[in-house]
Formats: structure tokens, sequence, C-alpha cells
DNA sequence: TGTCCACTGGAACGTACGGCTT
DNA sequence: AAGCCGTACGTTCCAGTGGACA
């Protein structure tokens, strides 16, 4: 055997070996559902109050959850949906749950053919109007009589880009039903969602409300606590890192999932020193780590004009100034454009593309007003420009303009 | 006090695409 | 095969605007 097969040899071999620290892994992933959720009894109770008609073939009351990222919503639900369908199959009712992830989904188009699925109704991926699908969908639930309870998950991205028609069709989907019946349970963690329903939508899916508080540090440590027992082996030391892991993310927004994440990197990284017991310090490189991960992983799957954009940004950037506007962004990346043989994109699409940049947190900007010299929106890196230059650096086709000199900033001056 | 800059951001529309129905 | 559909990604057009300057 080679030397180099050797290493290889080793390497997997450890991988797929007993691991010193993890005895399930998929503990610590925030898609896991525990069977016990630490202080979320009395939401379960509630959500479990209002679905628990369904198991009667009566149709129950549409209901809006509500909380920020990582506050249990979508794992109290599964639960509940999970116990609900269990005990529906139990006693032969003829109840159907169905859980979308709006945004996962991405289109009006999916989400609909994943609640086809969910009744066992075949629908192509792509081809058909929507109207059609809609139909096959009421068609195929009056065939026989269900109950069928939907969940929409993260709701508030489905009404973002597509406005509520859709949410419209099935908050009046019972109306033209024979003998099934549908129930709505909308989960977003946008509290301005409200505002931005049809009224008459908003007072059909909010027949009840649910809203789930922030953890505070406590609370997440029994999270952590609960899921490590679970997830470490024996022996393994972990309680000053769940006690940093949850002061941590309660000093951000008592995100549960940040929280997991936290304590499963710094895991892994003692893992891979060998140790068996996970240090505060590999939660502070944890943390570095995750957010290192997060901006290169946005940074590369960028597409090639929103990664000339920003590549403008980083150039200007070495001037000493702080911020700048549109229109000097816009010269430069013209510039790069006609440098690369690009075509380039019209101003008001960089300002689009600006915005997205802004949201996925690459750069900052706000709108300011310069009075006589117009109004702009004010542009500076949100990430080290190391790692934009790292990554780009590696880019095929934006490589070698990294260390580009536009002639723009040049006749600033 | 009004003017007017340099944009912003909404809206309508165009085009390409994959993939269905008929 | 033709025709239609939804989606993604752009363009074109334009009304709206905060505040420095005359």
């Amino acid at each position: 055997m080679g030397k180099q097969t050797e290493i290889l040899e080793n390497i997997f071999n450890n991988i797929l070996g007993e691991s010193r620290v993890f005895r399930n892994r998929d503990a610590l992933r925030h898609d896991y559902i525990p069977d016990y959720l630490p202080h979320r009894e009395e939401e379960i109770r509630v959500l479990g109050q209002i679905l628990g008609p369904s198991l009667r073939g009566t149709p129950c009351s549409n209901v809006l959850i509500y909380g920020k990222t990582g506050t249990g919503k979508t794992a109290v639900t599964k639960f509940v949906l999970k116990q609900l369908a269990a005990k529906a199959e139990e006693i032969e009712s003829p109840l159907k749950v169905s859980f979308v992830n709006c945004r996962l989904a991405g289109t009006e188009y999916r989400i609909l053919s994943a609640l086809c699925s969910s009744i066992d109704v075949k629908v192509p991926f792509t081809g058909l109007a929507l109207g059609e699908v809609f139909d096959r969908f009421k068609s195929a639930l009056d065939s026989e009589k269900i109950v069928l309870v939907v969940a929409l998950d993260e709701i508030d991205a489905l009404i973002k880009e597509r406005g509520d028609i859709l949410l419209y069709e099935l908050t009046r989907i019972n109306e033209s039903l024979g003998k099934s019946k549908v129930s709505m349970l909308g989960i977003s963690n946008d509290l301005r969602f409200k505002e931005m329903l049809d009224p008459r939508v908003l007072s059909t899916l909010s027949e009840e409300e649910i809203v789930f508080r922030p953890y505070n540090a406590e609370e997440l440590r029994d999270i952590l606590e609960q899921r490590a027992k679970i997830a470490f082996k024996e022996g393994v030391s972990v309680d000053v890192a769940i006690k940093l892991c949850s002061a941590i993310a309660a000093a951000e927004h008592g995100d549960a999932r940040r929280a997991l994440d936290l304590l499963r990197v710094s895991a892994e990284l003692a893992e891979r020193e060998g140790k068996d017991f996970i240090s505060e310090d590999h939660v502070y490189q944890a943390q570095k780590r995750i957010e290192h991960d997060r901006v290169v992983e946005a940074l590369r799957s960028l597409p090639t004009h929103s990664k000339i954009v920003l590549l403008s940004i980083f150039l200007l950037s070495r001037s000493k100034a702080r911020g700048f506007m549109t229109g000097d962004i816009y010269n430069v990346y013209c510039e790069l454009c006609e440098e690369m043989g690009l075509s380039p994109l019209t101003q008001r699409r960089v300002s689009g593309l600006i915005n997205e940049l802004d949201v996925i947190g690459l750069v900052n900007s706000r709108v300011v007003s310069l009075g006589r010299y117009g109004r702009s929106k004010k542009t500076m890196l949100g990430v080290p420009s190391r790692i934009i230059k790292d990554v780009l650096i590696r880019d095929e086709r934006l490589g070698s303009m990294i260390n580009y000199a536009p002639k723009y900033l040049v006749s600033l001056r």
C-alpha cells in the first residue's frame, strides 16, 4: 500500500470509525425533533387543543404562529402534527397532515404540488397552469372525505414576492368543498407579516394565534443539555461549552438554532483535535468558523454580475473613503464589464443587486440624501475585505481582476 | 422659500427556458 | 407538433424624495 493511500485510508477509517465525542451527531442538527421540547409545554398544549377537533373529522380553527427564528415554532408544529397523524391512524380518522416550507418550495406552483402529493395526487414538476393544479387538488380532496391540516412554514416568504392570491384561494377552499375540509396553520417569523395580508385572508387565517417568545439563556441551556445527552458520549465534558453557547445565543436573539449550531461545530473542532472535552476556546473558534463559512458560501454562490458589483465595491474600498454612492459603483462596474467583455446591466438592475447583497449581509447600504447633490444609496462592505479577496481570487473569470485599478477611481482625484 | 440633483423603488413589460397538454 | 404555463432575470419608464444651496 502506497504512502498516500495509507494516509487516506486512515482518514476514512477515522471518520467511519467510532467517534470519541459523538454518539448521535444528528441530535444537534436543528431539524432534529426530540421527543421532548423543553419550555414549550404551553405552546404544545394550546396547539394540540386547537388541532384536536380534526381527529373527530370536523375541521379545526386556522392558526397563525409567530416568533423569531429558532424559537421552536417549526419543531413544536412538526411535533404536534406527527402525534396528530399517529393518533389519526390509530383511530382510523380521515385526517391527513401536510407540512410545507414555503421558502424552500420557492414558488406557488411547488407549494401546491407539495400539497397535492400529500394527498397522493401526482402532478408534473412544471408545465401545468396553476389553476389546473388547484382544480386537481380540489377534486382529489373531494373524491373522499378527508380532513386536511396544512402547515405553511415561513409563510411570509410566500406573501412577500408573490402576493396573497394562493393564500386567498386556500382560505376560501372550504366554501367550494363538499365532503372534505381543509384547516390551515401559518408559521411566520416576520411580525409585520400581518400588515402585508389582505384583511379577508387575515381574518380567516388568524382565528387563533400563538406567539413564541425567544428563549432566555437558562432555557437555551436546558435545550442544549437535553440534546447533549443524546448527542455526546458519556464522559465527554461539555458543561462549560453549553453555558457559553447558550449565553452567546441568548445575547443575540434567543435563537436555539444558533446555539445548537455553535455547540455542534465546537464539538467537531474538539473531535478533530482528538479531545474529549469542549473548551470555551472551541466555542469561540466555532463562532468564527460559522460566520466565515456563511460568508464564503454566500459569496461563492453569487451570480456573475453580483460578483462584479461586489468586486467594484471591493476595489472602491481600497481608497480610504467609507461608503460609496450607487453612481460610483456603477461606473466601476461598467468598466469591469467592458474589461471582461461582458455587456453591463442597467443601473436600475445594479441598484437591485446591491439591495440583494445588503439582504445577505455582504454589504451594508442605506439611503442618504446629499441635498443639492441628490439622493442615493451609500454602500460599504459588510464583511472583511480579506474574505472577499480570498474567494474572488479563486473565481475563474474574476480572479484576474482583483488587482485592477479602475480608471474611474483615478479620475476622481 | 423654493429648486433641483441623483438617485430610489414600484410597475409593466420582454425574453428565454423547461416541460406540460392536446 | 403547436400552444400554453410558470419562473427567472432583465429592461424601460417614471413618479417620488430629503435636504444643501441659491
